[in-house]
DNA sequence: CATATGACGTGAC
DNA sequence: AGTCACGCCATAT
């Protein structure tokens, strides 16, 4: 069913393993779309009652860019940082292709 | 059922 | 690397 969609993207988005980051793409494949199905999941989770159990920073765009928020940014660094997940000044994770996290590896 | 929206992806410049 | 236009998908109204 449809719903199950939504449910999926939910629980995979709480399952990534701290330290590690996936991408919406990765996220929208892994729940059963395709990479173009990424809107869809700023549209679930964005509109998901418990946001706060979110783990936004752990979710990035394709290529392994951030999302930069002038406001929350300093928030968001400290919380990589936390994680020793390393981001550019330019809001673009180091080494990215290593900690990317594509739900496959069991 | 039609339209608008959202923490997107991809390709072109 | 940065920006733009267009495409895509699930929800909300």
């Amino acid at each position: 069913m449809k719903n199950e969609f939504s449910q999926r993207v939910y629980e995979l988005a709480l399952n990534i393993p701290p330290g590690r980051v996936t991408t919406y793409g990765i996220l929208a494949k892994a729940a059963g779309g395709g990479s173009m199905a990424a809107r869809s999941i700023s549209s679930i989770l964005g509109k998901a009652p418990n946001q706060r159990a979110i783990p936004w920073h752990r979710i990035v765009y394709a290529g392994g860019k951030v999302w930069l928020d002038d406001e929350h940014e300093a928030s968001r660094r400290r919380q990589y940082k936390k994680e020793g997940i390393k981001v550019n000044e330019k809001g673009f994770i180091k080494d990215f292709e290593e900690i990317v996290y594509y739900f496959d590896e069991e």
